[in-house]
DNA sequence: TCGTATATTGTTATAATATAACGTTATGTA
DNA sequence: TACATAACGTTATATTATAACAATATACGA
């Protein structure tokens, strides 16, 4: 069986919700706003979740256990992603930043381990909040 | 009141089961090795973990929801974290390189945004795990 | 087009992670 | 002492995520 090419229904239920948001979404909400379109349980929201983070469509940000949209035409898949979190308003921004990426793709420390992903959360103000 | 100088008795009985350890532990896996100290109930360990994450002695890692002891000296708080998490083993390393650091620290991208603490984890496979 | 492997779905139940809310006790400071 | 803040103890509950099982759909080679 080949690589997926196409999503799925669910898939591309949850995807579209996911995206129309423009912010990260917890899985229960998206769960709870996409129950008019037929799914009904939690690992129906997961399940399609995980496909998507798993071909880059979606990223989680880890550090709030939501789920946000690629913004960044180039993240095939998401093994290299970072992002930056307003600590007051919650503002979450996908950084797409060559040098940054380059960097840490590149970077090796002394424990003769090779990366093969990683993500990358920056936290302060943003400045909006800034400026209250 | 001055800023707590020393630990209280269920942060250090948190804290001296996580060091012990040499890797992550989850929340519950540190209640049931703690309960015959005294700690009954799960807000006990999570709040004790909240403070010693607050001041930098332990490190979540976010994409394991579980806790490490940090090993690096001078991470007075936990502002700048990298590890490394071997995709097999589970086994993580917190990652001591000040370039990193330093690049991490100055980073700065067009958002207009001031980065106040970071948190990098880098996957991948362990040199154990590599030659398999 | 049949057989097979894989992906996806649907469903119920449950596991794992984390916090709310309340009252009490301890500690530092004036 | 009186006051403020931090830590504690306890019960209940919220939130996040997966196990297990059966059914259906899709891709692909023989
Ligand atoms: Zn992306
Ligand atoms: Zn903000
Ligand atoms: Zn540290
Ligand atoms: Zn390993």
């Amino acid at each position: 069986m080949q690589k997926q090419q196409y999503l799925s229904k669910n898939q591309k239920i949850v995807l579209e919700h996911v995206e129309k948001a423009n912010q990260p979404l917890k899985a229960y909400s998206i769960l709870y706003n996409v129950q008019k379109k037929g799914l009904k349980a939690p690992l129906q929201v997961y399940r399609a979740l995980d496909k998507l983070v798993e071909i880059g469509k979606i990223h989680k940000i880890e550090s709030r256990n939501a789920f946000v949209a690629c913004k960044n035409s180039n993240c095939v898949v998401s093994n290299a992603t970072a992002f930056s979190i307003c600590e007051s308003c919650e503002k979450v921004t996908e950084i797409n930043n060559s040098k940054l990426s380059k960097y840490l793709s590149n970077f090796e420390d002394n424990s003769g381990m090779k990366y093969s992903k990683y993500n990358l959360e920056f936290f302060g103000l943003c400045k909006k909040c800034k400026n209250k």
